[in-house]
DNA sequence: CCACTGACTGGGAACGCTTCCAACTGAGCC
DNA sequence: GGCTCAGTTGGAAGCGTTCCCAGTCAGTGG
């Protein structure tokens, strides 16, 4: 059996408030006194028992990570190790838990109500899809969230951001600027923000260089590698085929680089390419791959931050905070037009 | 508020006892009973409180998942996710949650004792490195642990592991097979059983074909592409140039990859290269790295059901389990001597 | 010398559940 | 009709904390 309190309290021959009082750092302690349970404490190794004190507190230092999805549709993109790396910096410092919930189907409710049951305090979503069980999931859950990725479907929710359009647009306009003018698109999930998000920014380059949106030049994907590959062989099907694919991931633009390469056709010899991301593997290929890059980090650490404020603040922060994190243009070797080398 | 075992118990006229044996699935219950406590369940949408059932029952359902070192050295490698998945798919089908324990800087203990806190039950360590911190911890914690990798300072604790050396072996004896003989490898960290293992396979590899190990073409990384890429720095010194590279992990394949790029030698004409794990980026990169797959997501799967058999068997399992898994040998096009192409 | 104050301490009631134990019930049996 | 016994139920004692409340005690000002 493990050691109590009580059995601390004992030892350092105090009550067990008094011990309890010194654990949780109470003033008006007397420091002879504090110091003889810390003592004892030491001694003994005592560890507070958690489910003891979250039951009494209703407190329990510990948050959830939400991953809707199954993470092996992401597979290689380093993603979520990133994000969820900058949301463990922050708990680490501030003495918070984590609790990660993966859904590893795509059947199913990925969504369970910890909130309710007095085991997480907050909750982070990361990559929201606005699907039926987030809606009713958010309309139940009584704790704090927050979202990594906007919900338009939910504006009251507190969420960090990273500025998608204007980063799609800011490539695309590079793209324009090099002299491509028949650019395709492949976008990721519309039931994503952040897909339908780099779209727009697709369009807004566009239109601003008075250039038509052709839908036989906008294939839906997935963020996957393969769907990239999948749609960038609808694309090949297009006569003529387009100048310079724009992929609003960079795994789909290596499922398209594959395709290419399968079809015997060169980067950016016979066609452009570029991603939207930055994972690793942007610099690795070959060609390099231009790309856009998101502050993944950040963007998690920044996300444990609204919510930990939220969390230790008292009385509680108001719960409506939204931050919106740049993106950086990083142009490489895949998208040079042939003009451009003569 | 939150609704409690009371009312419930109030709702469907029964005692406290009884609605918690129909929630827990005791027998012993009138079904009639049953089925009025679970429409009062249903028709107020409780939930029980996970700490206070933790608290009563020295049970939380609840495994912690430990990565001792911080991710980014691991970055864009997609281990840990497939990893993780593993352990979430078993998890989520016998109804455990996973507390994460990530280490975010070098420093200090990344063990925290929550075992003894009665918030985990069991732990898995993934990729455990044999430092001090580990063997402290593990001599005091008191729950049921499983590591990611064998270790040999505490061969009584249960394990799963890839077969690294015979994989390494295979690999290598590949190489001498297609006429190599100038055979550099760069390392793992030899603090991880991993990095060891796979060394030793070079070595034997060597040693069967009588070829010697000689210590200028044994450069130590961690894992890290950073580190492939100064490990192949110090390669490039030596005369004459190894006639092929074996790197202990792809991401140091992909760092070796670079510097020989950057120094103007190419892959497999100059010189051959071959990795291990059998990263998505193995197969993306020009030329596609011959590599050693390892069964992540199924190393995760069987680490969770070691774990999980351990902690709901009555009485509890033995714990005596290793598992080894087999490793794969993966052709690819970056390690095609000179002499085969004429 | 006597309230009065304020730092300090202990007692005890929660917190919401599990689980042991005792008691009840009615069927089956002699 | 009394007995046994398995199935069923309720009562109540924890589980290890937190935290409110009341109490003690020395120091202070009048």
């Amino acid at each position: 059996m493990n050691i109590t309190l009580d059995d601390i309290a004992r030892r350092a021959g105090v009550s067990r408030s008094t011990a309890s009082r010194v654990i949780n750092n109470h003033p008006h302690v007397n420091p002879a006194v504090r110091e003889r349970v810390w003592q004892a404490i030491r001694e003994t190794n005592y560890q507070p028992n958690l489910p003891a004190r979250s039951l009494a507190s209703r407190r329990s230092q510990v948050i959830g990570i939400i991953i809707p999805q199954p993470i092996h549709t992401l597979f290689a993109d380093p993603y979520f190790p990133l994000l969820i790396e900058g949301i463990a910096h922050v708990c680490n410092e501030r003495q918070f838990s984590i609790m990660l919930e993966l859904a590893t189907t795509t059947a199913g409710n990925p969504y369970r109500h910890l909130g309710r049951r007095g085991f997480l305090e907050g909750a982070i979503v990361a990559s929201a899809v606005e699907d039926q069980f987030l809606l009713q999931w958010l309309a139940q859950e009584t704790i704090p969230v927050v979202s990594v990725g906007r919900l338009n479907t939910h504006p009251s929710i507190p969420y960090v951001d990273v500025d998608n359009r204007h980063g799609a647009r800011m490539l695309v306009e590079h793209l324009i600027e090099r002299g491509y003018r028949r650019i395709a698109t492949i976008t990721g999930p519309m039931n994503i923000v952040a897909g339908r998000d780099r779209f727009a920014g697709y369009g807004d380059a566009l239109h601003a260089a008075g250039l038509p949106v052709l839908p036989e030049l906008v294939v839906e994907g997935d963020f996957s590698e393969q769907s990239g590959f999948s749609a960038m062989q609808t694309l090949l099907r297009l006569v003529p085929i387009p100048d310079v694919v724009f992929a609003a991931s960079d795994m789909m633009a290596l499922g398209a680089f594959k395709a290419l390469r399968a079809a015997g056709l060169s980067v950016p010899g016979d066609i452009g390419l570029a991603g939207f991301d930055d994972i690793p593997l942007a610099a690795a290929m070959t060609p390099t791959l231009t790309t856009v890059r998101q502050p993944i980090g950040v963007l998690g650490q920044t996300a444990a931050q609204l919510l930990l404020d939220q969390l230790t603040t008292d009385p509680p922060a108001p719960a409506t905070q939204r931050v919106i994190l740049p993106t950086e243009l990083v142009i490489r070797d895949s998208c040079v037009p042939n003009a451009e080398r003569r």
